[in-house]
Formats: C-alpha cells, structure tokens, sequence
DNA sequence: TGGAACAGACCGGCGCGTCGGTTCGTGACG
DNA sequence: CGTCACGAACCGACGCGCCGGTCTGTTCCA
C-alpha cells in the first residue's frame, strides 16, 4: 500500500491526528497562558482549554515548561517572518525601519495574546528561564541592529553605538505595547505609531520622510497559530 | 512616667525592636526575591534570610503577597526621592533631564536587587498585581513626564506628546537596565549612558550640551534599606 | 498483534498559612 | 520596690489544599 509514502511526509497522515492535537494543545496554551499568566495556569486548564488529556498532554510535551517554551519558539519566528517581510518589501533603509515598527504594532495590536506571553508572561520566571527570554528578545534586538547597521553602511545615517540602540527602541516599543495590553491606553495600539516613529527616527539623527497613512483593522481576535513548522 | 510619650512615638520605643524584626524581614525579603524571584522564593525562605519565624513573618505581613507590596511600595519612594533630589540641583530643564538619568542608572548599579524587583520580578504576577505594577511604572513615567512638560513649558523644547515619550523612555531605560540584570552586559551599567543620553535628547529635538564626566563607584552592594518611613 | 496516540484516575510533595504555646516588656498595685 | 498579670511580639510544628507528573488502561491504525 501506499503506507510509505503516508509515513514520509511530515505529521499530516499520521496515526490519529497527532499533529493536530499537539496543535490544539499549543493553541489552548497561548490562550490559557495569555489569559491567566504563566504560573497562574495549571495543566489541567490547558487540556481543558484544548480537549485532550493529560496522557496527550505528557506523550506531546515534557511538562509544563516544556510546552511553554515550544510556544515561545513557535511564536517568535512567526512574529520575526511577519516583520522581515514587510522589510523586505521595502528599498530605502529608513522606509524598512518605517514598515517594521508598523508591522509589530499591527500585529501585537491583532494578536493580543501573541503580545501577552512573549512581552510579560516570559519575565520573571526564575530558573534558566530567564537567559531564554533573553535571547528571545536579543533575537528582535539583533534584528533591529542589523537593520541599523545596514541604514549605516548604506550611508543613510552616521555610524553611532547600533547595539545599545537596538536594545534601547526594543525596551521603548516593548513599553508602550505593555502598557496597551495591562491598561488598555491607547485604545488602539497603532495610534502610538506617529509619535514613537518620531521618536525613533530622531533619536539617531535619521531625517523625517512624510508620514505614511495607513490602517487596516483586520479580523479581530484568533489564535496566532503556530502552524506547523516545515520538515527538517 | 513618661509612659505614654514613649508610647506616642513611633515603633522605635516599641516591646521588642518591632520595628528592627520588620526591617529584618524587609531586607531578607529583597535580597530572596531579587536572588531567586517571587515565585521562586518560599516565606520559609524569608524567614530563613532574615533571623526570624513563621510567628514573626505573619505577625507584621499578612502573607507572602503583602510583605511584597510592602517592598515595592517601600522602595519605590526611595528611588524617586534619590531622583528628584538630584533634579532639584540642577537649574536647567535639559541638565535635569541628564541628572536624573545619570541618578537613575547609578543607583540601579549599586543595589542590583532594587533593580531586579522592580524591573524584573514585578512583572507578569497575575492577578491584581499587573496593575500595581502598572502603577508603580506609571508613577516613574508620570515623573519623566512632569519634567518634560515643564521643560517644554520653559521653552527649552517645542511642544509634543510627553506622555507617549516619557512611556518609551521608560521603557528604553528599563530595557537596558535588564540586560544588564540578566546577561552581564555591558560589565558596568554606567557605560551605556552616553549613548542613551545621546538617543534619549534627540528624540526629542532637544540640543545636545557637552558630556558631563563622572564615575563614583560607590559602596558595591548593600540592601537598599527600606528606611522606616517618617511617622504619620 | 503491536505499538502509537490518547484517556483519566491517582499520588506525592511542596509550600502557604494556622495555631497553640512561650518570652519579654510594661504598667498596676500593694 | 518587689511581684503579678496582661498582652504584644515571636516561635516552630503541623495540616491541608493544590497541582505537576506518573501509571495503568483503552482505542485505533498498520
């Protein structure tokens, strides 16, 4: 039969939807996680949340920390995609800095819980966590500081200290979302966008192209889910 | 006798150096938390920490959440007295900017578990407690806040949304501070304050004065007493 | 029939908070 | 001036709920 070829693919012909169910697991979890912060969600709501089991549960993850930081790992490359295409879509350095504040913004703005757990639930957990959320965030920071390097070596901007500068934006834009989601000032998180694009801009001297109209509400509120990544 | 002045004090004339066993735990408090997190930290452990009990612990804070608070809201009125002291010795409104900031940086660089619990261990609790944090970091922004208002009111800079900025800076600040919480980076906090002075100032279109050298190393570590607050 | 995928009862520890008991300062009273 | 008694301050063993993780089944596909 052609039970080979089923088997070589990646999980969709598996035995019993195991790649669904580990995705319905990891998509409960973001809600869950989101909702109700790290240590304040039990395992049990989460195979509530999705409708599995604890054996399901434990045969997809190790425990608790394990399905955490498979979700953080879901997550920050899907978020990171999202961002350097928007760049890529864009010639002129400052236009590229210009989409990706625009890009983050809307999609924290859609995915609240996406926001949640990559920029408040994973501080503070203790242990060796902490070094994985930071390199989580000197991920974005690295991202921001390429981006910058290259505005420099392109001649757009005056070559200046891009490392402490990649960290600093990342902690300003990373406050502001912060402050969306715990009060929920502004109502709509894009309306920051002109001011902190402003703020950015100036703070390493690039000069003030028009400011691009734009806003696309979007469907609302779903799962940012964490689609299957490709086979190895 | 003189009974009832003794009485009429505060805690200092006190049965058995209340005041002192409060302090104790305080300190033991900072210390755990900033070393192994909130949730890390058992009330064991605090008890352990400072020379003290169960009895002790439940006699002055209610639980484990309370002697919490009860720090934060002890250290954060001592870190913005250090601020605004430091603000009200200098004239100028962009000088004060610089003041404060320098302060800022310089403190957190001497007690790191200050910094840790306000900046690191306060966040992502759940509960009520997001939004006590959001207050106390409100509190901070408010402050950078005032003082840009001011400035802008002097006329040293023109007008703009100081509350957005004084949240990204904030936040741009804070960023910096945690990673060199986390990772060791860079070896002294004080070495990113010319950059962040830099960024910071422009901005907000601000004039860039000349770098005001100076490094006092200062007693390394030390718990940054919650000093018993002046009676009622 | 074997094993992967899942179900759900159960257990064991950890940690928070309680509770009866003990010490010590302080004021009253003879 | 001694002592007696009361209550604030403190001690530390115990209990009990909660929650993470295990283990024995049960189903379904190959």
């Amino acid at each position: 039969m052609a039970s080979d070829a089923a088997r070589g693919g990646d999980g969709q012909g598996a035995v019993r939807n195991k790649a669904a169910t580990r995705r319905r697991l990891l998509e409960a979890a973001e809600q869950v996680f989101a909702a109700k912060g790290y240590h304040g969600t039990g395992v049990d709501d989460i195979i509530r949340a999705s409708d599995s089991s604890k054996g399901g549960f434990y045969f997809h993850f190790p425990n608790k920390q394990g399905i955490f930081l498979a979700l953080v790992d879901a997550l920050v490359p899907k978020l990171a995609s999202a961002v350097e295409r928007a760049i890529s879509a864009e010639p002129d350095p400052i236009a590229q800095l210009d989409a990706a504040l625009r890009t983050v913004l809307e999609t924290f703005s859609r995915y609240r819980a996406l926001a949640k757990i990559l920029l408040v639930e994973a501080v503070g957990l203790g242990h060796g966590f902490d070094e994985k959320l930071m390199r989580t965030r000197g991920y974005f920071a690295a991202m921001i500081q390429r981006y910058l390097d290259r505005a420099v070596a392109a001649g757009a901007l005056p070559p200046f200290d891009t490392e402490t500068t990649s960290w600093a934006w990342f902690g300003a834009i990373n406050e502001l979302v912060v402050r969306w989601l715990v009060t929920g000032q502004p109502a709509r998180l894009e309306m920051v966008l002109p001011q902190l694009r402003v703020l950015l801009l100036r703070s390493i001297g690039a000069p003030l192209p028009e400011l691009t109209p734009l806003d696309n509400p979007g469907s609302p509120d779903a799962p940012f889910v964490p689609s299957e990544e490709a086979e190895r």
